[in-house]
DNA sequence: CTAAAATCTAGAGTTCGCTCTAGGTCAACC
DNA sequence: GGTTGACCTAGAGCGAACTCTAGATTTTAG
C-alpha cells in the first residue's frame, strides 16, 4: 500500500461514483491533470479529495457545472487571477442567498397551506381547501 | 371578449410559456378537464390561474412535476382525502427545510472562501487559497 | 376580404448531469 | 495459476422538464 488513492478511495472519501469521478475529469473540473499508475490506473492524492469536497459544496448550493470549469481553470492557471476567483464566488454567494430567499418565502405559503389542511383534518374546517365541487384552494 | 381566458392571458399571468401549459395539461397537472371553444381553443378561468400559481411555487420550492401530480390527482378526486394531501405537503415542507438548511451550510463555506480571497486580494494574505504549485485551497 | 397573430395537435429535440454498457486489462487473493 | 474484483476507454442512454417544429386552423385587425 504506497502514497496515493485509487479512484474507488476517492469515490468512497467524497461519495461521488467512480463514473462521476472520470465525467468530472472529462470536463476538466480537476486542478491538475491525474496522473496513471505503471497499469494506466488513476492515482489520485489527499489534495484531489478536499478539491473535490468543496466542487460538492458548490454543486449542492447549485454551481453548473460550466462555472466549476471556469472556477477550476483559474485556480489552474495560478496566482495572478485572484480578483476574477473572487468575483466568481462572490457572484454564486449572491445566487445562494437569493435561492434561500426564494426558498423561505415558498416556505411560508406552503407552511400556510399545511396548516389550514391540519385546521381541517382536526376540525372539518373547509374554508381555504381546493376542491373540484365544492371548495375552492 | 367573453369570460374566459385564452392559454396567452394564462401565460401572461403565471408566467409559464404557453408550451408549458399544454406540457402541464398533457402531465395531468390542472384540477379539471380545460374546456375548449368552438374553435378548439383552451378556455381558462381565473381559478386556473391561481392554482397554477400555487403550482409555481411548488415547483420552484424543488417538487418535482410526479408529486405535483399527485396532489393533483387528489384534489381533483374531491373531499375525503384532505390526510394524505396533508401528508404529502407536510413532507414537501420538510424537503424544503431540509434544503435551506443545507444551502445555509454551504453559503457558510461559500462565504468563508469569498472573505478569504477578499483578504488575499486586499492584503496579499495567501493562505488558505488553492493554487496548483504553491499554495494549497 | 385579406394578412398577420394566436392557437391547435403530435411528436421530435434540447440541456443538464450523470449513469451504464461493452469489451477489454490489471491486480489480488487462495 | 486461475478466478474474482477493480479499473480502463469510448461512447451510448437516461430522466427531468421543458422547448421547439411542422403543418393546419382560427381569430383579429385594418
Amino acid at each position: 500500500m504506497e502514497e496515493g488513492l485509487s479512484i474507488g478511495d476517492v469515490a468512497a472519501a467524497t461519495g461521488l461514483s467512480v463514473h462521476a469521478l472520470r465525467f468530472f475529469e472529462r470536463e476538466g473540473l480537476f486542478l491538475r491533470h491525474i496522473p496513471r499508475s505503471a497499469g494506466g490506473r488513476r492515482v489520485y492524492e489527499a489534495a484531489d479529495v478536499e478539491w473535490l469536497l468543496l466542487c460538492n459544496r458548490l454543486r449542492e448550493s447549485g454551481m453548473p457545472i460550466a462555472t466549476l470549469r471556469r472556477f477550476a481553470g483559474l485556480v489552474r492557471s495560478g496566482p495572478g487571477n485572484e480578483r476574477d476567483r473572487l468575483e466568481l464566488l462572490r457572484e454564486h454567494e449572491r445566487d445562494v442567498r437569493a435561492r434561500i430567499a426564494e426558498l423561505t418565502a415558498s416556505l411560508e405559503v406552503i407552511h400556510g397551506k399545511v396548516v389550514t389542511y391540519e385546521r381541517h383534518v382536526e376540525h372539518g374546517t373547509a374554508a381555504g381547501l381546493w376542491a373540484p365541487a365544492p371548495s375552492p384552494p
